[in-house]
DNA sequence: CTGTTCACG
DNA sequence: ACGTACGTGAACAGA
């Protein structure tokens, strides 16, 4: 939990403060955080509660000398007129909600809080408005609201917005400084970021493919959207300089419209026709306490009748709550990200960590007592060399990589898109017809109904989802194809509906000007030391169906080059060979055999051209599931699924199975049992090379959750090695390519877990490629791998799709 | 903003 | 009798 600071200040003394209260955003928000409280008449009163609250709070806090609330009235508003679909999406308010916001203005009413509003506006266009009126005037603004929509309004110290942070009770005052603290920009940007980035509360688009961070780094290096533009007509390469990708700039090129529009929907108006007069007398004068505890008591809040007499009885002194802010620092960029490596090297449960995990891990209050505490402790948990020689070697040639990009066929996804929608609307209509009636097919919850209940299927051992729902996930759709013909409409309507969202009709938004992809790759993004891959993410592209190998087919290589991928055969086994020491596995590698039928050879006992399908796929589960630590019921469970469910396996002849798995790898059985000891004492494992990770739960009572620290104890070694093995190939590569000047030639350009997809030049000799895969062979030396190669397969071909085996 | 499902290694 | 195989990112629904 990210506990803040805060320090109090002292409210000023000479000059009157205004609270303006947002009141439909704080009893929205008061609405969905709070249970549906109701009075002895019935009345909802669970938003009137929440509200209230607040009001009580504002008043202790923030001392104020008048208040005006503003609504925002049901009737459509101008920015519906010049934007059909501006809030689309967002569902009717409750008929609960509504009456507690008719009832809201009897509140205000005893609060003697002046109520303002105007029909084809919002209620922060009224905010905005006042606020504008009031700009000459020696006066203290505090807008409160239940949202952050009305941040841009925010002005130095003249006006503030105070916010509720989580739930009703937590609550935080943005001043200018603590804007540029959240967003780092000053509050007027915040509507050239919302052209940016959207606003998907209000539909608002923005322009697609740019987020948050690249919205941010954008508004730092240029400012406003006009600015932005304005450079982009100057000087196209100066964006590129500031570390802009040419996608991202092709993104802001082909949606100007968009990224203006979007930025005026966002922008509070400050020209509503209203004229707003301050009260002629503070709120507190001519306001009858009774009043206001009458209408408690009609509600039923009997705590904060006390409050509101406690209130009026006690005078306590103005204080108010001002989120701290640290001083500024200038921070170089490419420092920080070594030293937030070696943070996640310390701790690689904390993800993608950020400056604020620095200074909280560390507790330092600046960088550069962080950092050397950071590089101190790496020193002192011997992680200098997974830092050094693995990680920052491994920056550049990540960046190079992504700078890189693989090339899109946009016209050959084009065509697979109009050809998977239609199909997919045959599918629908089909599924449809069973339904007598529309649904939605893609709400779990809806087709559970039709399913379970309409249908009436019956599962046999049917799972139930972690919050006690009849799953529909694949495999228990499975269990029901026999049981009715729409079942396999589904499954099929299932895989496209996944490929079209996830991969076809996203990915086009993602190229840049010349058609290529440049995808992140994260250096901190997972616990064990692999990589991870977002925007998009290039390694879970489809590869097991059919339908799925069409999208890695419009991944090509560029003109007069080949794709070229180099892949590890099945390194996790190898590194538990290598790891255990045991002479059967490490024997089967050295014979070169297919690891798979070689170990079903042995547990089976027949000759290994007597292994069957069946034997060999049953090994492979065996072989996989022990990487990950898994129990016989799982392995019971796995083997049926694979079979589809054809051949029953009973618990016992699991058992059995695994018995003699281990028998048959007695070393690897005592290596995974030393892992789990050990680890109870020390509390974490280490990999080949030494990266780190701790086990939370490794002592807990609780038989589970130990349970699963013991399992992500034994497969942390072997992924984490795994990973290690691939980063050193990287390192290794680049540096080859560099010395030998090929960078024009060769071009590293994805991994993916245990694999590395390069585009080589056509007239690139073949001993180029033949000592790359030399150098991802050799990265141990065969003494320290106790024998073990780690053998490379190279594959070619002009698409992802289409590569054949040349070594 | 969380849960479910599913794509990959 | 059972939600017990690890690590990710992404879309979508529903609140």
């Amino acid at each position: 939990m990210k506990k803040r600071e805060k320090f109090l200040m002292k409210k000023q003394d000479k000059n009157k403060r205004l609270v303006l209260l947002d009141a439909y955003a704080i009893i929205h928000r008061a609405y969905h955080a709070l249970p549906d409280f109701s009075s002895q008449k019935g009345e909802p009163t669970g938003a009137l509660y929440g509200i209230s609250a607040m009001l009580l709070k504002i008043l202790k806090d923030l001392k104020p000398d008048y208040m005006v609330a503003c609504y925002d009235l049901p009737e459509q508003t101008y920015r519906h007129k010049i934007y059909d679909d501006y809030k689309a999406g967002r569902q009717k308010p409750d008929e609960n909600l509504i009456k507690q916001i008719d009832r809201s203005r009897d509140l205000f009413r005893v609060f003697n809080v002046p109520v303002y509003e105007k029909s084809g506006f919002e209620a922060d266009d009224v905010l905005g408005t006042i606020v504008e009126q009031l700009k000459d005037e020696d006066i203290d603004i505090i807008i409160a609201s239940g949202d952050m929509d009305t941040m841009q309004l925010v002005n130095d110290d003249k006006v503030r917005v105070y916010t509720l942070k989580r739930g009703i009770n937590d609550t935080i005052l943005y001043n200018e400084k603590a804007v540029i603290d959240r967003f780092g920009f000053k509050p007027r940007l915040l509507v050239d970021y919302k052209g940016l980035r959207g606003d998907p509360s209000d539909n608002i688009i923005g322009v697609k493919g740019i987020g948050e961070k690249t919205a941010t780094i954008l508004i730092q290096s240029f400012g406003s959207i006009e600015d932005i533009y304005k450079q982009i007509r100057e000087d196209e390469e100066s964006l590129l300089d500031k570390g802009i990708t040419p996608r991202i700039l092709n993104l802001l090129k082909n949606n100007e419209e968009e990224a203006i529009f979007s930025k005026e929907l966002a922008t509070i108006r400050l020209d509503v026709p209203v004229n707003f007069s301050l009260p002629k007398q503070s709120w507190r004068e001519g306001v009858n306490k009774e009043e206001i505890i009458s209408l408690f008591q009609e509600f039923g809040f009997r705590t904060l009748t006390q409050r509101v007499r406690d209130f009026f009885d006690n005078k306590n002194e103005g204080e108010v709550l001002v989120e701290e802010t640290k001083p500024d620092e200038v921070i170089d960029e490419d420092e920080l990200q070594e030293v937030l490596i070696a943070l996640w090297l310390l701790d690689s449960n904390i993800t993608k960590p950020t400056k604020e995990d620095l200074f909280l891990f560390s507790g330092k209050k600046t960088f550069q007592e962080a950092k050397q505490y950071i590089l101190n402790e790496i020193k002192v948990k011997g992680l200098e060399f997974v830092l050094n020689k693995i990680e920052i070697s491994l920056i550049p040639v990540i960046k190079r990589m992504s700078k890189a990009g693989i090339k899109l066929n946009i016209e050959n996804l084009k065509k697979i898109s109009i050809e998977y929608h239609k199909e997919l609307n045959k599918l629908e209509k089909k599924i449809w017809k069973y339904s007598e009636g529309e649904f939605n097919i893609n709400s779990p919850k809806q087709l559970a109904e039709f399913l379970f209940e309409k249908l009436d299927l019956k599962v046999k051992g049917q799972r139930k989802t972690s919050t006690g729902k009849q799953s529909t996930k694949e495999s228990e759709l499975k269990k029901m194809l026999g049981l009715h013909p729409v079942v396999e409409e589904i499954l099929k309507y299932r895989e496209l509906q996944k490929l079209l969202s996830t991969y076809i009709d996203n990915l086009p938004e993602l190229v840049d000007k010349n058609n290529y992809i440049h995808a992140t790759f994260l250096q901190t993004g997972t616990t064990t030391g692999r990589l991870s891959s977002n925007n998009p993410n290039m390694q879970n592209i489809p590869t097991r169906t059919e339908h799925g190998r069409k999208i890695r087919e419009v991944f090509e290589a560029s003109q007069g080059f080949d794709l070229v991928a180099f892949d590890y055969s099945q390194v996790e086994l190898r590194v538990i060979a290598m790891l255990s020491g045991d002479k059967n596995l490490i024997e089967i590698f050295k014979n070169g055999d297919d690891v798979h039928s070689a170990v079903a050879s042995k547990i089976f006992g027949v000759p290994l051209e007597k292994v069957n399908r069946s034997m060999r796929r049953k090994a492979k589960i065996v072989n996989f599931g022990m990487i990950y630590g898994m129990g016989v019921n799982s392995l019971r469970q796995n083997m049926e699924d694979a079979s589809d469910g054809v051949e029953k396996i009973t618990r016992k002849e699991a058992q059995e199975f695994y018995n003699q798995y281990f028998e048959t790898f007695r070393i690897v059985a005592d290596y995974l049992e030393g892992v789990k000891r050990q680890v109870l004492v020390d509390g974490y494992m280490r990999t080949f090379f030494g990266r780190l990770r701790y086990f939370e739960g490794i002592k807990s009572k609780i038989p589970f959750i130990r349970a699963m620290a013991e399992r992500m104890a034994v497969n942390f070694p072997v992924q984490g090695t795994s990973a290690d093995i691939l980063k050193i190939a990287m390192v290794r590569i680049d540096k080859y390519i560099i010395q030998n000047k090929l960078e024009e030639k060769i071009k590293m350009l994805l991994q993916v877990h245990d694999e590395l997809i390069f585009e080589v030049k056509k007239d690139v000799e073949e001993k180029y490629i033949l000592k790359i895969k030399e150098i991802m062979e050799t990265i141990l030396p065969l003494q320290k791998t106790k024998g073990i190669i780690f053998g490379v397969n190279v594959k070619k071909g002009e698409n992802w799709n289409n590569l054949t085996d040349i070594f």
